[in-house]
DNA sequence: AACACGGGGAT
DNA sequence: ATCCCAGTGTT
């Protein structure tokens, strides 16, 4: 099982930049960004991110503006916290070798542990993901629902991660999942471990059993775009909420100004209204910028939705300004 | 154990 | 429109 497995991922791992060298930090960024995050939406920013903070100590004497800067675009900005705050303690303290150690450190949970001690260090720890708990259901039919299966796969991952080839054992097993045992349409042809999977055929669509998922729920997002002097009031949004640290266009009264447009936008399990109003005055702490200065600010995706708005109305000011999409 | 936290890719 | 993604930290 285990040089089948191997063998398949010596032929057909993607290449993709974290796999050019196996440097803790550049492991450590990788995972970090790779957190509930599809590996095509990584693999620019982490280009970027790399030529920006080449090494653990140039990011942990990096301004945290810059890293959430750098990190625009893909959400969960915690992570870029998490990995600033992480980047200061390794390069105080060294990296730890263990997974308690690990585990100390800001920003890495269990999956991220087993991660970077085993493809960067080398030492065989075990690590479930989303992939590897897809894996491990079909692979041995087992129905138990989410957040109990996450259990059981740990213990399989345990018991079978490879003594010699931990770190690609592992990210072979999320390979196999991301590329072949995928969530919608498996390939199960084209499997390593099709003559032991328990879970073949058309049964393989009943496993994982599917997770219970939080209701949505909708709300209106009033933003409040002020202009004076060709400046443009923007909050630094608070911390312990939504885009924490990050600046964006102020929350508005609901009854306020003139509506320049409004969208639709998701976020996390909220269906928000997001609703662009022109108003001329603001109250609040709020800072003032020019357009061009917003190139140079960690500005999340909806806020950008809202400036393309503005933006439209500015170049275009008879037309009436339509949702994209 | 449940929840909060973004944004986007794939079907 | 829906699912879900190389999860973690907090309550």
């Amino acid at each position: 099982m285990h040089k089948e497995l191997l063998d398949w991922y010596d032929q057909h791992k993607r290449d993709l930049p974290w796999r050019e060298s196996r440097e803790p930090y550049r492991v450590l960024v990788s995972e970090l960004m790779l957190q509930q995050t599809v590996v095509a939406s990584v693999i620019e920013p982490y280009r970027r991110w790399m030529e920006r903070f080449p090494t653990i100590e140039a990011l942990a004497a990096a301004d945290l503006d810059d890293v959430l800067h750098a990190w625009q675009g893909l959400g969960y900005y915690r992570r870029a916290r998490l990995l600033h705050q992480a980047a200061e303690e390794i390069a105080l303290n060294g990296w730890p070798q263990d997974r308690k150690g690990m585990r100390a450190v800001p920003g890495i949970g269990p999956y991220t542990a087993g991660a970077v001690l085993s493809i960067a260090f080398d030492l065989p720890e075990p690590l479930v993901d989303g992939n590897v708990e897809r894996v491990y259901a079909r692979l041995m039919a087992d129905l138990t629902p989410p957040p109990a299966l996450t259990k059981r796969a740990w213990a399989w991952a345990e018991a079978c991660v490879s003594q010699e080839r931990p770190g690609d054992w592992n990210q072979a097993l999320m390979e196999l999942g991301a590329t072949v045992c995928r969530p919608r349409t498996p390939l199960c042809h084209l499997c390593p471990w099709q003559e032991i999977c328990r879970g073949t055929q058309g049964e393989v669509s009943l496993y994982p059993a599917p997770k219970v998922r939080p209701e949505m729920r909708d709300m209106d997002l009033p933003l409040a775009v002020c202009e004076q002097a060709g400046r443009y009031a923007l909050i630094r949004y608070p911390e312990g909420g939504w885009w924490a640290g990050l600046y964006g266009f102020p929350p508005a009264p609901a009854v306020s100004g003139q509506e320049m447009g409004r969208f639709p936008f998701v976020v996390t399990r909220h269906r928000l209204t997001v609703r662009v109003l022109q108003v001329s005055r603001v109250d609040g702490e709020v800072e003032w910028f020019t357009p061009e200065q917003f190139a140079d600010l960690a500005l999340p995706a909806l806020h950008r939705r809202a400036w393309d708005i503005v933006r439209a109305r500015q170049t275009q000011p008879t037309l009436t300004v339509s949702p994209q999409e």
